[in-house]
DNA sequence: ATAATATTCTTCGTGTACGATATAATAATG
DNA sequence: CATTATTATATCGTACACGAAGAATATTAT
């Protein structure tokens, strides 16, 4: 005797359907390419952003800060991302692609798969707009009165300065 | 020098911040109430099937066998789910909820905060719907190729039959 | 100057979430 | 009826993902 299930709750469960979707496609990247969908993000932002620190990079792809150390240590230890102490304030760790790192970010495969990809941009350019303004929207409602911790989830991105660019060394 | 992005990388970035959002409020739910989202999505399965097995709970909240099998671990260590070996077959485990488990979720928290429950249901209808089926277009258009092992992310919610529920024993 | 406060990052503990593999039981096949 | 294939579930290892707490540094207040 199921119960009904009302509209909201029907939004919940496609949005699981859809971060299943994701997850199994990345752990098939993982497999077939050697990175995940979160590296692969997280290399895609500091090749856009150059040099950045690790709070910035959580800001700007929506992560927490824990999170995203712990993927950079992943990423480190691959020899793909170097990770450089702050001179004018030490307390800030900057990132920045290897040149292994930036090879690989070059030839890196499509996040989504390549179906969906192919798939969404064969609609009409006004239907992309549409589905990107109903998530977004979802997305907003989420938001309302959540996240004071150390994340915007609305943000504007964050690159480092020239400034702080030119304030650095490389740890040893 | 920010690279551009194009619209379907936007979405993916949108349902990381839900995905977020949703995760944020999860353990916000685990801290003041005990139980987390995805626990709360399985009770509530249980509860509205009465009795079924572990691979048809997986199969009807769209999560894999393995994720659902630590749930439920963690659900029956607190006393609020049964596990039920089948008698027919034996390679069945049924999972019900215990007394404790029915009045926990019964006085149940909403699983998305609610200002995001009232917001959404103070959309007109239309608007409801559209947006449900904007992220379930999202959705299918993902799923196109994948999902081949033991689930089927869009299927029909599956019970235990009348005959199977006659057929089972508590085990020790 | 120095104590109190705030920022920045890491570490820790918990809880998903998955595929691959193992184990057991049932069904199918010769 | 024995062997093999299939099915159902659990276990293992890896990777997120988060908040809380800790350590180092910087800022502000006294």
């Amino acid at each position: 005797m199921a119960r009904e299930k009302d509209v909201s709750e029907e939004v919940l469960v496609t949005i699981r359907q859809i971060v299943r979707a994701i997850g199994i496609h990345s752990k098939k990247l993982a497999k077939t390419y050697g990175l995940t969908g979160p590296q692969l993000i997280v290399m895609q932002e500091i090749a856009d952003r150059e040099v950045l620190t690790t709070g910035d990079l959580a800001k700007n792809i929506s992560l927490s800060h824990a999170t995203v150390t712990s993927i950079v240590d992943r990423l480190v230890a691959r020899g793909l991302v170097n990770r450089i102490r702050g001179v004018q304030d030490k307390r800030k760790m900057y990132v920045q692609l290897t040149e292994e790192g930036h090879t690989q970010v070059m030839n890196k495969p499509s996040m989504l798969h390549d179906t969906f990809i192919k798939s969404f941009k064969g609609l009409e350019t006004w239907e992309q707009t549409l589905l990107l303004s109903s998530i977004q929207r979802i997305a907003a409602m989420m938001n309302a009165s959540e996240i004071k911790t150390d994340s915007l989830l609305i943000s504007h991105p964050v690159s480092a300065t020239a400034e702080e660019i030119r304030e650095y060394y490389k740890e040893e």
